[in-house]
DNA sequence: GTAACATACAACCAAATGGTTGTATGTGAG
DNA sequence: CTCACATACAACCATTTGGTTGTATGTTAC
Protein backbone atom coordinates (compact mmCIF):
# COMPACT_ATOMS: atom_id res chain seq x y z
CA UNK A 1 0.00 0.00 0.00
CA UNK A 2 1.01 3.12 -0.82
CA UNK A 3 0.71 6.09 1.05
CA UNK A 4 -1.11 8.92 -1.22
CA UNK A 5 0.09 12.32 -0.84
CA UNK A 6 1.23 14.71 -3.69
CA UNK A 7 4.94 14.71 -2.59
CA UNK A 8 7.77 15.78 -5.32
CA UNK A 9 8.22 12.04 -5.64
CA UNK A 10 4.73 11.20 -5.89
CA UNK A 11 4.01 14.01 -8.41
CA UNK A 12 7.02 12.41 -10.15
CA UNK A 13 5.09 9.39 -10.42
CA UNK A 14 2.04 10.59 -11.52
CA UNK A 15 3.02 12.18 -14.10
CA UNK A 16 5.48 9.64 -15.15
CA UNK A 17 2.16 7.16 -15.26
CA UNK A 18 0.47 9.14 -17.76
CA UNK A 19 3.14 9.61 -20.29
CA UNK A 20 2.36 6.20 -21.95
CA UNK A 21 -0.55 5.44 -24.02
CA UNK A 22 -1.51 2.65 -22.91
CA UNK A 23 -1.84 3.52 -19.07
CA UNK A 24 -3.15 7.00 -20.34
CA UNK A 25 -6.28 4.63 -22.37
CA UNK A 26 -6.55 2.10 -18.69
CA UNK A 27 -6.91 5.50 -17.02
CA UNK A 28 -9.88 6.34 -19.27
CA UNK A 29 -11.41 2.71 -18.99
CA UNK A 30 -11.00 2.28 -15.12
CA UNK A 31 -13.01 5.92 -14.74
CA UNK A 32 -15.56 5.00 -17.24
CA UNK A 33 -16.71 1.49 -15.29
CA UNK A 34 -15.25 -1.33 -13.50
CA UNK A 35 -12.94 -3.29 -15.09
CA UNK A 36 -10.50 -6.73 -13.84
CA UNK A 37 -7.50 -6.37 -15.01
CA UNK A 38 -7.67 -9.54 -17.56
CA UNK A 39 -10.57 -7.44 -19.17
CA UNK A 40 -8.05 -4.77 -19.60
CA UNK A 41 -5.21 -6.98 -20.61
CA UNK A 42 -7.87 -8.29 -23.79
CA UNK A 43 -7.35 -4.55 -25.19
CA UNK A 44 -4.25 -4.35 -26.04
CA UNK A 45 -1.23 -6.40 -27.88
CA UNK A 46 0.77 -6.94 -25.16
CA UNK A 47 1.24 -10.08 -22.83
CA UNK A 48 -1.25 -9.93 -19.40
CA UNK A 49 2.24 -9.60 -17.52
CA UNK A 50 2.93 -6.50 -18.99
CA UNK A 51 -0.56 -5.31 -18.44
CA UNK A 52 -0.39 -5.87 -14.99
CA UNK A 53 2.98 -3.65 -14.80
CA UNK A 54 0.95 -0.86 -16.40
CA UNK A 55 -2.03 -1.81 -13.61
CA UNK A 56 0.71 -1.48 -11.14
CA UNK A 57 2.59 1.45 -12.16
CA UNK A 58 -0.87 3.18 -11.97
CA UNK A 59 -1.42 1.85 -8.61
CA UNK A 60 1.99 3.25 -7.19
CA UNK A 61 0.82 6.50 -8.55
CA UNK A 62 -1.91 6.33 -7.06
CA UNK A 63 -3.99 7.24 -10.55
CA UNK A 64 -5.99 3.58 -9.90
CA UNK A 65 -6.55 1.05 -7.06
CA UNK A 66 -7.41 -2.51 -6.95
CA UNK A 67 -10.46 -4.41 -5.19
CA UNK A 68 -10.01 -8.26 -4.86
CA UNK A 69 -13.64 -9.38 -6.20
CA UNK A 70 -13.71 -13.54 -6.48
CA UNK A 71 -10.48 -14.55 -8.27
CA UNK A 72 -10.60 -11.59 -10.22
CA UNK A 73 -9.05 -7.80 -9.00
CA UNK A 74 -11.05 -5.10 -9.94
CA UNK A 75 -9.40 -1.78 -11.05
CA UNK A 76 -10.97 1.72 -10.14
CA UNK A 77 -9.83 4.81 -11.84
CA UNK A 78 -8.78 7.74 -8.91
CA UNK A 79 -10.24 11.03 -10.53
CA UNK A 80 -9.09 13.01 -7.06
CA UNK A 81 -5.19 12.41 -8.09
CA UNK A 82 -6.06 13.77 -11.58
CA UNK A 83 -6.95 16.47 -9.90
CA UNK A 84 -4.14 16.85 -7.95
CA UNK A 85 -1.93 16.51 -11.33
CA UNK A 86 -4.27 19.62 -12.29
CA UNK A 87 -3.71 21.83 -9.40
CA UNK A 88 -0.17 21.89 -9.92
CA UNK A 89 -0.40 22.59 -13.63
CA UNK A 90 -2.74 25.27 -12.35
CA UNK A 91 -0.47 26.40 -10.28
CA UNK A 92 2.10 26.95 -13.01
CA UNK A 93 0.27 28.14 -15.63
CA UNK A 94 -0.49 31.05 -12.84
CA UNK A 95 3.08 31.93 -12.23
CA UNK A 96 3.01 32.38 -16.01
CA UNK A 97 -0.45 34.82 -15.40
CA UNK A 98 1.22 36.53 -12.73
CA UNK A 99 3.82 37.49 -15.07
CA UNK A 100 1.79 38.91 -17.68
CA UNK A 101 -0.25 41.45 -14.58
CA UNK A 102 3.35 42.59 -13.76
CA UNK A 103 4.52 43.28 -16.69
CA UNK A 104 0.61 44.79 -18.04
CA UNK A 105 1.28 47.00 -13.95
CA UNK A 106 4.19 48.35 -15.88
CA UNK A 107 3.26 49.60 -19.08
CA UNK A 108 0.22 51.23 -17.62
CA UNK A 109 2.52 53.38 -15.18
CA UNK A 110 4.85 53.92 -17.99
CA UNK A 111 2.64 54.91 -20.70
CA UNK A 112 1.07 58.01 -17.98
CA UNK B 1 12.70 22.25 -34.71
CA UNK B 2 9.96 19.97 -33.18
CA UNK B 3 6.80 20.48 -34.66
CA UNK B 4 3.89 21.37 -31.55
CA UNK B 5 0.88 19.38 -31.98
CA UNK B 6 -0.43 17.35 -28.97
CA UNK B 7 -0.22 14.32 -30.56
CA UNK B 8 0.54 10.80 -28.89
CA UNK B 9 3.82 11.02 -28.95
CA UNK B 10 3.85 14.42 -28.11
CA UNK B 11 1.54 13.94 -25.13
CA UNK B 12 3.63 11.15 -23.53
CA UNK B 13 6.79 13.96 -23.72
CA UNK B 14 4.73 16.43 -22.26
CA UNK B 15 4.16 14.47 -19.21
CA UNK B 16 7.76 12.33 -19.44
CA UNK B 17 8.92 16.18 -19.26
CA UNK B 18 6.73 17.30 -15.93
CA UNK B 19 7.88 13.34 -14.16
CA UNK B 20 11.55 15.00 -12.81
CA UNK B 21 11.38 17.61 -10.45
CA UNK B 22 14.15 19.25 -11.74
CA UNK B 23 12.29 19.93 -14.61
CA UNK B 24 9.35 21.36 -13.25
CA UNK B 25 11.53 23.97 -11.09
CA UNK B 26 12.80 24.77 -14.91
CA UNK B 27 9.33 25.51 -16.13
CA UNK B 28 8.19 27.57 -12.78
CA UNK B 29 11.88 29.79 -13.56
CA UNK B 30 11.34 30.15 -17.46
CA UNK B 31 7.67 31.10 -16.74
CA UNK B 32 8.21 33.58 -13.97
CA UNK B 33 10.64 35.81 -15.95
CA UNK B 34 13.76 35.53 -18.78
CA UNK B 35 16.13 32.93 -18.14
CA UNK B 36 19.18 31.54 -19.84
CA UNK B 37 20.40 28.30 -19.52
CA UNK B 38 23.51 29.16 -17.25
CA UNK B 39 21.63 31.09 -15.14
CA UNK B 40 19.34 28.03 -14.72
CA UNK B 41 22.23 25.66 -14.24
CA UNK B 42 23.52 28.07 -11.22
CA UNK B 43 20.58 26.75 -9.34
CA UNK B 44 20.85 23.08 -9.62
CA UNK B 45 23.39 20.85 -7.61
CA UNK B 46 24.23 19.29 -10.99
CA UNK B 47 26.66 19.69 -14.14
CA UNK B 48 25.65 22.65 -16.49
CA UNK B 49 25.45 19.74 -19.34
CA UNK B 50 22.99 18.06 -17.35
CA UNK B 51 20.99 20.87 -16.72
CA UNK B 52 21.28 21.62 -20.73
CA UNK B 53 19.72 18.64 -21.21
CA UNK B 54 17.26 18.63 -19.03
CA UNK B 55 16.37 21.86 -21.00
CA UNK B 56 16.11 19.98 -24.21
CA UNK B 57 14.11 17.49 -22.72
CA UNK B 58 11.20 20.39 -22.35
CA UNK B 59 12.17 21.93 -25.59
CA UNK B 60 11.23 18.24 -27.40
CA UNK B 61 7.97 18.72 -25.44
CA UNK B 62 7.48 22.27 -26.53
CA UNK B 63 7.23 23.25 -22.55
CA UNK B 64 10.14 26.39 -23.31
CA UNK B 65 11.61 27.54 -26.33
CA UNK B 66 15.02 28.77 -26.61
CA UNK B 67 16.31 31.73 -28.77
CA UNK B 68 19.22 33.07 -29.08
CA UNK B 69 20.59 36.86 -27.74
CA UNK B 70 24.08 37.56 -27.78
CA UNK B 71 26.30 34.45 -26.65
CA UNK B 72 23.74 33.27 -24.68
CA UNK B 73 20.41 31.45 -24.97
CA UNK B 74 17.26 32.53 -23.50
CA UNK B 75 14.51 29.78 -22.44
CA UNK B 76 11.00 31.02 -22.41
CA UNK B 77 8.04 28.80 -21.15
CA UNK B 78 5.59 27.87 -22.54
CA UNK B 79 2.22 27.79 -21.26
CA UNK B 80 -0.17 27.11 -23.97
CA UNK B 81 1.60 23.35 -23.54
CA UNK B 82 0.58 23.31 -20.03
CA UNK B 83 -2.84 24.14 -21.00
CA UNK B 84 -2.87 21.53 -23.36
CA UNK B 85 -1.79 18.80 -21.10
CA UNK B 86 -4.85 20.57 -18.78
CA UNK B 87 -7.20 20.11 -21.16
CA UNK B 88 -6.02 16.06 -21.15
CA UNK B 89 -7.05 15.77 -17.50
CA UNK B 90 -9.90 17.15 -17.85
CA UNK B 91 -11.21 15.09 -20.64
CA UNK B 92 -10.12 12.18 -18.07
CA UNK B 93 -11.95 14.00 -15.11
CA UNK B 94 -14.91 14.40 -17.15
CA UNK B 95 -15.43 10.78 -18.38
CA UNK B 96 -15.82 9.81 -14.89
CA UNK B 97 -18.29 13.14 -14.17
CA UNK B 98 -20.29 11.13 -17.07
CA UNK B 99 -20.26 7.86 -15.43
CA UNK B 100 -21.17 9.23 -12.22
CA UNK B 101 -24.28 10.95 -13.76
CA UNK B 102 -24.99 8.14 -15.64
CA UNK B 103 -25.37 6.48 -12.11
CA UNK B 104 -27.39 9.06 -10.71
CA UNK B 105 -29.71 9.08 -13.75
CA UNK B 106 -30.28 5.01 -13.17
CA UNK B 107 -30.52 5.31 -9.27
CA UNK B 108 -33.21 8.54 -10.05
CA UNK B 109 -35.40 6.37 -12.29
CA UNK B 110 -35.20 3.34 -10.09
CA UNK B 111 -36.37 4.65 -6.47
CA UNK B 112 -39.35 5.95 -8.24
C1' DG C 1 -11.71 -33.17 -7.08
C1' DT C 2 -9.97 -31.40 -11.17
C1' DA C 3 -9.55 -28.36 -14.97
C1' DA C 4 -9.63 -23.74 -16.46
C1' DC C 5 -9.19 -19.07 -15.27
C1' DA C 6 -7.23 -14.74 -12.91
C1' DT C 7 -3.57 -13.13 -10.73
C1' DA C 8 1.20 -12.65 -8.81
C1' DC C 9 5.86 -12.49 -9.30
C1' DA C 10 10.71 -13.62 -10.59
C1' DA C 11 14.26 -13.63 -14.07
C1' DC C 12 15.74 -11.89 -18.09
C1' DC C 13 16.65 -8.50 -21.95
C1' DA C 14 16.94 -4.25 -24.99
C1' DA C 15 16.30 0.46 -25.01
C1' DA C 16 15.75 4.85 -22.78
C1' DT C 17 17.02 8.00 -18.99
C1' DG C 18 19.87 10.96 -16.22
C1' DG C 19 23.96 11.83 -14.96
C1' DT C 20 29.19 12.46 -15.91
C1' DT C 21 33.59 14.37 -18.42
C1' DG C 22 35.86 16.09 -22.37
C1' DT C 23 36.19 18.78 -26.48
C1' DA C 24 34.80 22.20 -29.90
C1' DT C 25 32.68 26.50 -31.29
C1' DG C 26 30.74 31.07 -31.11
C1' DT C 27 30.45 35.66 -28.68
C1' DG C 28 31.77 39.64 -25.76
C1' DA C 29 34.97 42.35 -22.87
C1' DG C 30 39.13 44.61 -22.37
C1' DC D 1 43.79 39.91 -30.43
C1' DT D 2 43.07 37.21 -26.74
C1' DC D 3 40.85 35.33 -22.88
C1' DA D 4 36.86 34.09 -20.50
C1' DC D 5 32.21 32.82 -20.83
C1' DA D 6 27.96 30.43 -22.79
C1' DT D 7 26.69 26.88 -25.37
C1' DA D 8 26.74 22.48 -28.02
C1' DC D 9 27.56 17.86 -28.38
C1' DA D 10 29.79 13.26 -28.21
C1' DA D 11 31.12 9.31 -25.50
C1' DC D 12 30.52 6.86 -21.62
C1' DC D 13 28.17 4.67 -17.53
C1' DA D 14 24.62 3.04 -14.04
C1' DT D 15 19.87 2.68 -13.37
C1' DT D 16 15.16 2.45 -14.81
C1' DT D 17 11.67 1.15 -18.01
C1' DG D 18 8.79 -1.76 -20.77
C1' DG D 19 8.47 -5.71 -22.59
C1' DT D 20 9.06 -11.01 -22.55
C1' DT D 21 8.54 -16.04 -20.66
C1' DG D 22 8.02 -19.19 -16.99
C1' DT D 23 6.26 -20.74 -12.63
C1' DA D 24 3.31 -20.61 -8.54
C1' DT D 25 -0.99 -19.75 -6.16
C1' DG D 26 -5.77 -18.84 -5.34
C1' DT D 27 -10.73 -19.23 -7.13
C1' DT D 28 -14.61 -20.91 -9.77
C1' DA D 29 -17.22 -24.14 -12.58
C1' DC D 30 -18.52 -28.60 -13.46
Amino acid sequence: MVVCELSEEQTNKVFRALADATRRDIVRRTLRGEVSVSGLAAHYDMSFAAVQKHVAVLEAACLVTKIARGRERIVRGQPETLRQAQVLLTSLEDIWRQRISRLDDFLAETEN
